[in-house]
DNA sequence: ACCTGAACACCGTTCAAGT
DNA sequence: ACCTGAACACCGTTCAAGT
């Protein structure tokens, strides 16, 4: 329903980086970051496609833009005071960053930015700082939060796996695991999952805190 | 250098579902998975693009193929007879492959094929078993799965961003960031983590079979 | 049944214009 | 400097033909 204003060659369009970042962020909230574009964030502005260039170097750029954004809204915010508790806060925020927008989230672990400081930065020294707080040594905080986010990161993709359309329902391929009579751990596995799912990166995170000390 | 031979309309060109789905491997293997694409696997197999559709239902099944035969040459093998030096052996099959194909991993854990018995599920089978072997509950097995493969395709991802080309090369972002006083716990892990890549995985690891009893 | 060719609805990116 | 329009080199997929 965006009413198409027609412009002519040397008019401006009052762009900018932050608006282009701003649209891009629009797009990929309504129709997931797989479906950005620029050529869609370009129907959001109401501008041609290559007028995008003139904002940000290219597809990539944008992209890491978004991820920062997206960083800077869902990992910020204040924390408690008890170092294990700011651990758990720390550590549910990113999983739930990364089940809101799986795609965002990969593009943003193991990513130093070009720009500093970014929200993930950010993020990264309050968790390590919560880990030491919790009487871990410095060299076994970098272990944990390694894994940490690794947890969150596995989790979401295989997440996003499980729930991906699949020409056969999920409950049906489960029926069909557990007749095949060849591997029966797995089929238990995937039938004591498919109620408490949800639970399992709780106590995931619970086996890593358990190591906290050394 | 492929001699490109023309074909009439109606004149056969030997083609099936394993032929389609070898050329695709072949295309995934030498230029990567993000290229894979139908139109490059018909040229591979001197055929229209519109040829592949008689054979897979279209780019979706032909990647969980890809997997699967990738999944059967990568994780089978003869495994050592001592349950924890299995469990490991496992866990290194499953890094490794996915270090090799990043996008065959993600696109792998956490899903259920619809074709029985996959290679991947053949995986879990014995990686359970092992854990059981070594020690731990059923239930209790089943976390310590999860752990493993999560913590293989986190690091996976992450190593993919790591490594990505970018507009600043890594060792100049890792000293800007030493530089940056307000993040003095991330630079030292940045810059301890830059010799030793690679062992951290075996750490982590070590970390997660430490819970192995229970 | 098996394959081609034209076509549709998309991509990211470059580059020569225009104001 | 800022933007458009045409163009290039790609995608996946559908569908009407042809043998």
């Amino acid at each position: 329903m965006t009413t198409v204003v027609k412009r002519e060659r040397g008019v401006a369009a009052g762009l900018s980086r932050a608006a282009v970042v701003a649209a891009a962020e629009e797009v990929a909230a309504r129709d997931g970051l797989d479906h950005l574009s620029l050529r869609a964030v370009a129907v959001h502005l109401g501008v041609s496609p290559t007028a995008i260039y003139h904002h940000v170097t290219g597809k990539d750029e944008l992209v890491d833009a978004v991820a920062d954004a997206f960083a800077t809204r869902n990992l910020e915010g204040r924390l408690p005071d008890e170092p294990i508790e700011r651990v758990r806060e720390l550590a549910h925020r990113l999983h739930r960053a990364g089940v809101a927008q799986p795609g965002l989230l990969s593009a943003l672990v193991g990513r130093i930015p070009d720009q500093f400081p970014s929200a993930h930065q950010t993020f990264t020294e309050e968790l390590l700082e919560a880990l030491v707080d919790s009487g871990a040594s410095e060299p076994h905080a970098h272990l944990l939060y390694g894994m940490i986010v690794r947890l969150c990161l596995g989790d979401v993709i295989a997440g996003m796996n499980v729930n991906a359309p699949a020409r056969t329902p999920l409950a049906d391929r489960i029926r069909a695991l557990t007749e095949q009579s060849s591997l029966p751990l797995t089929a238990r596995m995937m039938r004591s999952q498919e109620p408490n799912r949800g639970q399992a990166f709780d106590r995931q995170l619970d086996l890593i805190l358990r190591a906290l000390p050394d």
